[in-house]
DNA sequence: TTAAGTGCAAAATCTTTGCAAATGT
DNA sequence: ACATTTGCAAAGATTTTGCACTTAA
């Protein structure tokens, strides 16, 4: 991985440590074009580590707006890497996602803008969460039925 | 609750008994304009009941068709009826979910079609999720902040 | 009667919190 | 040195499973 560099910039541009459990979960998300959950992590790390440190760095990259809650699907929260398209503090993720329903991954649609729509003045608008689901390309090549 | 003969031939015409239990679960899904967790229920629920039968009927209302899952906010699916516009076993669930950050609660907007957009053919779509979060109605006017 | 639904006990996950020790800057 | 991060232990919450009992149809 290449990135090194890249990853420790970016926690140290958000005045976080870079210890080799971040830089190793970082380099993760950098990895998958899709979102991962707590456990996601911890299957993949090499070395074995402990689950609430996971969490706790997950809180933090969250804070920090490295990552965002990409999505929510079944059990356990998935998160995703904030491209450029993050705003700084206000997260509006202004880009869709997409679950497969067969391997359960998330993929970050960043490409994909969210289509708008008009609210009764009842509610006040933050956030908006778009989120497709079907199959993948990878589950779709694999899967002679569709 | 003149609804009672309504969500006994709701039950019947899945199959399902008209247990007690049952008929209380559907009766607090149509007294709320918003969407409930398994938790939610058990705590609204007048006769004490074990969450494990809870889970099971959310389960076997989910299967048949009769809720859906409308959002997955923090901790928690929450399930809310099926509206008529909701296809049978295709659950395209065509409509808006709105979550407030204040309360937690869920609404189901009914009447708000979710935008299309298109996806690279890399991705078979089978269903859409379109949920906005911010503060309702009842939070905004307890809250004379914005 | 008999398949569906219930209740209890128990376990598997997921997530959070507190505190002492280790580590990066 | 000092704030951040880690690891362990422990607890709370959510969800699932197994099995015997009850109940609606």
């Amino acid at each position: 991985m290449e990135d090194k560099r890249l990853i420790g910039d970016l926690l140290s541009a958000h005045g976080l440590k870079k210890t080799p459990i971040r830089m190793e979960m970082l380099g993760l998300f950098m990895d998958h074009d899709f979102a991962l959950s707590a456990s996601d992590i911890v299957a993949k790390m090499t070395s074995k580590r402990d689950r609430v440190t996971v969490y706790r760095a997950l809180s933090s990259f969250e804070e920090s707006g490295i990552l965002h809650r990409a999505s929510e699907d079944g059990q356990g929260v998935k998160y995703a890497l904030c491209g450029k398209n993050c705003p700084g503090e206000a997260h509006t993720h202004q880009h869709a996602h997409f679950i497969c329903e067969e391997c359960n991954q998330t993929y970050c649609l960043d490409d994909v803008k969210i289509p708008e729509v008009k609210l009764s003045d009842e509610f006040l608008v933050n956030r908006v969460n778009y989120t497709l689901s079907g199959i993948c390309k990878d589950c779709k090549s694999l899967d002679p039925v569709a």
